[in-house]
DNA sequence: GTCTATATAGGGATAGAC
DNA sequence: GTCTATCCCTATATAGAC
């Protein structure tokens, strides 16, 4: 199996159930390998699929978030575009944040810096978008935080109330959160 | 040992390690008791300790959040002291949320009723206040989905970012979110 | 109520055949 | 590249002395 086909079937099992809780076994069965040929794609073992799985994902969003971002459309629109990257990347708030997973218990031990790495290019892209639009630096950062938390916020209130309309209602606000009036 | 004191140095293991990673012998270095020792106080074992640390912090929350919203103050005064239970609760967003960690993985197939009747609670609540004012109750609902998404949220990014700053700037938000202007 | 010692299952990981 | 078989360690949990 292509080495992309693995990783992608190793994501789901590490967004659902953290660094801990995805044991070799479940990985083993999410992908169809035995474990030890998982061994043999993945000498590092579960820290090394992490890692993959991780930067995996930090070049998927950089495809279907950052790039719509630094289109040279209007920054609504751009918005709006990138809103539409992240309604599928979290596919309505039913798929967990691996950002958000990981930086619990021992994966955060292991992978903290670039879980702070990936979110700091995210808030920073934010920001410079919301600068373009004529804020000022400060008011800017704290827009694009306000759109991050508002991110995680409703992905954390999808898994317990299981109602996607939270986090479309929740990601169709971020036009208004990092635009002005 | 009391078993309320035992449970109480619980809670940090399973909010900082969530349920998989929260294993007996974090818990029993955490507690000073030896694993037998705890299975002493919770036959059920594992299970029945995250059960006991459930209905403690819901009980922590009844107190120093529901009852502060629930004086007969004005509604501004009554958020203000919600909002210091909240910062006391989640140290500033140093803790995660116990709800946020056990709706990931195994932890949420044992425990998902309760968790999701916990958040109900919670968003009833705060749209009832909110209603209080005057605003209509669909309105009111929304206000205090984005209120529970704001401090959520912001537990996310300072796990992530370190900076507590994030957290507490969310939180003073929280009567601007829910009031109307 | 707390301990030492132990049982049993599952965890991560490797050897070596095919 | 994938498998079966196996290793060692840690996980949850229990028995029984004190």
């Amino acid at each position: 199996m292509p080495k992309e086909k693995i990783i992608s079937k190793l994501i789901p099992v590490f967004r659902h159930y953290g660094y801990e809780g995805a044991t070799v076994s479940r990985l083993s069965a999410a992908t169809g390998l035995k474990k030890a040929s998982l061994y043999h794609h993945f000498q590092g073992g579960k820290e090394q699929m992490a890692e993959a799985v991780l930067e995996y994902i930090s070049n998927w969003i950089e495809e279907n978030v950052f790039a719509p971002l630094q289109s040279n459309k209007l920054p609504r629109d751009r918005i709006l575009a990138m809103t539409k990257g992240i309604d599928k990347f979290y596919e309505s708030g039913q798929t967990p944040c691996l950002l958000a997973v990981m930086s619990l218990g021992e994966a955060d031990n292991l992978f903290h810096q670039q879980l702070e790495q990936s979110l700091k290019q995210w808030l920073d892209t934010l920001a410079q978008i919301v600068e373009e639009t004529g804020v000022e630096p400060q008011q800017a950062r704290q827009r694009a935080e306000d759109a991050m938390i508002t991110i995680q916020g409703a992905l954390v209130l999808v898994r317990v109330t299981k109602d996607t309309k939270v986090f479309q209602r929740a990601i169709a606000n971020l036009p208004q959160i990092l635009l002005p009036d």
